[in-house]
DNA sequence: CTCGTGTGTGTAAGCGCTTCCACTGCCCCG
DNA sequence: CGGGGCAGTGGAAGCGCTTACACACACGAG
């Protein structure tokens, strides 16, 4: 923003810099005239300090980090802003990194490391032993969407309580063959279809494995091609883009929903609402979730010592008709 | 990452600081000797070079910043990842800002200004004295999806041909009762709508004023309670966000799409391939623009002077069901 | 008229690095 | 065999700030 330093401030106002930076900072006494002084001085030559000069002096950042897979959805980009927000209100900036598929990683959060003062890193975007190593250094972190790591702080949204309601209320549809999409052992993913395989155990249905697949439209509808054919009553998502990838397939094999196969999501993004049906899904407070963690890391930064803590926020099932039809009443738009 | 210095480490490996720093950046000769004892120091302390310590001495961030005024929507999200591939590519970590509603946007942008070794913004988040005032104050400067500034570069994407080519299509259609939904004078969104009234024009049919309404899915809801009663044709949307609003509102006015109305959006998000009825729009390259965006502010941070060029780039028209019955051929999922 | 007690200000020591400059050997060419 | 050149290294000066410490001075209390 500028190119003078506080030297020349100093200088042009007549004083020591020091006298400057407590004029500017209010941190000591300073006298109405010097400061007056210092002010105009400061407008003169358009004074911004340089924040490396003050990070450097002060031994802090004024600024933490975020680390996520991909940004490409919805959900991401969603619990970045309410995480921008809160650290915003704060007063600390936020640094970005995407890990997408590349490689050197670990490198590239390192780096980020040394430019902040705490870390939010998304639920499996790193290795556990990577997650060690920053807890060992004494870096502040918290993890999103998937529980605490020795170490570190964690927020996550209510997973096992909604999966459940989300099973119960289908089977009260009469969707007995049930078909799962999404699923590598993430945290977050793992801890729905523990709670509906619970559930279907409990109602003596079977419980169906989990077919993998990226977590995409592209993903969901090659998973759809592959369930689809075993003609389930209904298939779970993993997530809603999933969830869209599979009604996608399932117009391509001329099978309707929720007639001939109901289909649920996870999150409830923007698209569930207007998909065609209108998705059946769980609304997870994404927002929340990143602000939820930037509180949560300032707390840390401030001093308090990591306990392992998982902070879990609630999540509302939210039934449209692509679970099935029902009286008007209890739809949602 | 670490807490030790370059000192420790030069004193464990027995060597000045300055053959350690030579060591590590390959920066100058080191004997094949020095330099394994400098790896050996390094490791055993783990040493990380501090940031702060470096940026500070080489005069540099080796980061850059962006400013959007929202994520919540895909459209940001999407152009951000862009940017954040390319910068991470060139070696530079990216800081965000979202200005939102919030106020002292002015002081945060400048206190971001000292973070980075350039800056991207988007349209019309900043004004245009404070444009100015970056660009006097020298810091590169990047205008994303608007033209450029005194001062700055620009990238954005075609807006007058693929205006003028969906309005074509519009008309080819039969639509005669034109609406607009959306905009205030944003320039990208002004230069569609001003190729849109050429083309009207041209064909003798009226020009509609467009309706302001905010970019959200909420906007355009309302905006279609006020503009559908009149029976339009068709509703031109300012994007796609605006659209699934509009095709919301025709819901609750019993309006069928495209049977009653025709609706169209802008930027090809993923909802609008989902929408009921599939939306028709036009593409714009969002990670394209992101990146285009990193590379010129690279080269602008690299020394290259200013030239207030604007980039553009291409967009595509996509024509889905929402702006009327097509043979199936010409439908695109 | 002293001795605290503040207020207001300057000096200088960091913070952790990069890099210019100077210096020491050593090798090789003439 | 002398000297130029270069590999290898260390000293020290920044980079732009914050802040502990010292100091000067004024003022009211004893």
């Amino acid at each position: 923003m500028s190119d003078s330093t506080i030297y020349e401030v100093a200088r042009l106002a007549g004083v020591s810099i020091a006298t400057v930076s407590r004029a500017l900072r209010n941190t000591g006494p300073v006298s109405a005239a010097t400061r007056e002084k210092v002010q105009r001085a400061v407008e003169q030559l358009k004074f911004t300090p340089s924040r490396l000069g003050v990070s450097l002096a002060e031994g802090r950042h004024a600024a933490n980090g975020i680390v996520f897979p991909d940004l490409s959805g919805p959900y991401f980009a969603e619990v970045l802003l309410g995480y921008e927000e809160v650290a915003a209100e704060l007063g600390r900036s936020v640094l970005i990194l995407s890990t997408r598929d590349r490689d050197g990683v670990p490198a590239t959060v390192k780096d980020l490391a040394t430019r902040v003062d705490g870390l939010v890193v998304f639920g499996q975007t790193l290795s556990d032993a990577m997650l060690t190593e920053l807890a060992e250094s004494g870096l502040p972190t918290v993890l999103l969407a998937r529980d605490a790591h020795p170490g570190t702080e964690a927020v996550r949204s209510e997973n096992g309580g909604a999966a459940e309601a989300l099973a119960v209320h289908l089977i009260a549809h009469g969707h007995r063959a049930f078909a799962l999409a999404g699923g590598h052992d993430e945290g977050d993913v793992s801890q729905r279809w523990t709670a509906v395989a619970r559930t279907l155990g409990l109602h003596g249905i079977p419980v169906p494995r989990p077919v993998e697949c990226p977590y995409t439209v592209e993903g969901g509808y090659e998973a759809g091609l592959r369930l689809l054919p075993d003609n389930p009553d209904v298939v779970m998502c993993a997530d809603d883009q999933v969830a869209l990838g599979v009604i996608l397939a399932a117009e391509e094999l001329n099978l309707k929903i929720p007639g001939d196969v109901a289909v649920t999501g996870w999150d409830d993004i923007m698209a569930a609402r207007h998909a065609r049906p209108a998705l059946t899904t769980v609304r997870q407070p994404l927002r929340e979730l990143g602000g939820a963690a930037a509180r949560v890391l300032d707390e840390l930064i401030a001093g308090v010592e990591p306990t392992n803590t998982t902070r879990v926020l609630a999540t509302d099932l939210v039934i449209r008709s692509s679970c099935g039809p029902h009286p008007p009443a209890q739809e949602e738009q």
